[in-house]
DNA sequence: ACAAATCCGAATATCGAGCC
DNA sequence: GGCTCGATATTCGGATTTGT
């Protein structure tokens, strides 16, 4: 198995009535990097897109990616482009990016131009972004890629935010990252959700599992199904004593703890989130916890509880 | 029996830090 | 500037409970 290290730069409208609906993002390059299974770099692919539907570039845009009309004017058009990049990618490999966006972007443009998709489900692939924060900071901080080159101590011997030299130092980054860890913290694209239950995805590991759900007309019919809501143990398949019941702080996150004769605290996270056709589905994680961390995240519940109150109250007093 | 008070779920707003 | 994501705060309206 190869792994497709890619970064795109895009474009986007000056003047937010003219932004196209379909196309608020216009891919103007690519760029991408080839790793052996040893992550040693094998092949490289760069390529300008000339632009099809936004003729200017953002001002902002234009200050980052140093990119100019003009040069752009040298580059192919994207379905061009899409066919050499993927034709390139070959057969066997996995995706990696710098952040969750890439992937999503490169698929809203493939159905702009009415290209075959890259999958009609979520795509596994590596966000190294949220892999380095895992292996060298909190897990739930986001960085830029420069700063992770800098903590590595990386040479900096290329300029950043052009699609190539993005892609080689996320490459450099991912082949600084334990495998084991990568293979156990792999994320999805889900610009397309399953498209039905036979297609819904399950992964196990050690720590934790995750569930992606099929696509549903509603948030309520997905807060209703059994499998989305299922709080058995992901580990011996025990049905779990409740603990704390599903709550949710925000509607999008929604917690349940509950507790397995085998294996203890038990927390589940259901995310509900949309996908390209504007369907409900829901990102799932299951862990184990500790007492510890079950008391903090009860301590949250309650708070929570507690905060409704007072702002019932609050609201009265006016 | 009826209206007011209260509770609660859900949508919406805001903030900060990333991506381009 | 537009967008995503996580986290927190505010607002709205319907359902339930309470008071008379």
């Amino acid at each position: 198995m190869k792994y497709i290290i890619l970064d795109l730069e895009w474009n986007q409208s000056g003047i937010p009535e003219e932004s196209v609906k379909d196309l608020t993002f216009e891919i103007v390059e690519v760029g991408a990097v080839k790793l052996n299974e040893d992550r040693v770099m094998i092949d490289e692919f760069s390529c300008l897109v000339k632009p099809q539907v936004y003729s200017k570039m953002h001002h902002i845009t234009r200050k980052l990616i140093h990119l100019r009309m003009e040069e752009l004017e040298k580059g192919q058009p994207f379905t061009k482009v899409a066919d050499d990049f993927l034709n390139w990618c070959g057969k066997d490999y996995m995706f990696g990016t710098w952040g969750p966006l890439d992937l999503s972007e490169l698929q809203n443009n493939l159905r702009y131009y009415d290209m075959k998709p890259l999958s009609n489900g979520p795509i596994a692939f590596f966000d190294v972004q949220k892999l380095f924060s895992i292996a060298f900071e909190d897990g739930k901080s986001r960085k830029s890629l420069e700063y992770a080159v800098d903590f590595l101590k990386i040479e900096k011997d290329i300029p950043f935010h052009r699609a190539f030299s993005d892609a080689y130092y996320t490459a450099k980054v991912f082949a600084r990252i334990d495998e084991k860890l990568a293979n156990s913290h792999v994320s999805y694209d889900t610009f397309r959700a399953p498209k039905d239950e036979d297609h819904e995805v399950w992964v196990d590991f050690d720590k934790y599992s995750k569930f992606i759900s099929r696509g549903f007309e509603t948030k309520q019919e997905l807060l209703y199904n059994k499998r989305v809501m299922n709080t058995k143990c992901y580990k011996c398949g025990r049905s779990t004593f409740k603990r704390i019941r599903w709550f949710s702080p925000n509607h999008k996150n929604y917690y349940y703890v509950g507790f397995c004769p085998r294996h203890g605290y038990v927390k589940s996270k259901v995310r509900v989130r949309k996908d390209c056709n504007d369907l409900f589905y829901c990102v799932k994680t299951m862990k184990k916890i500790d007492k510890e961390t079950f008391r903090t995240l009860h301590e949250k519940y309650v708070k929570y509880k507690d905060n409704k109150k007072k702002q019932i109250a609050k609201a009265k007093g006016k």
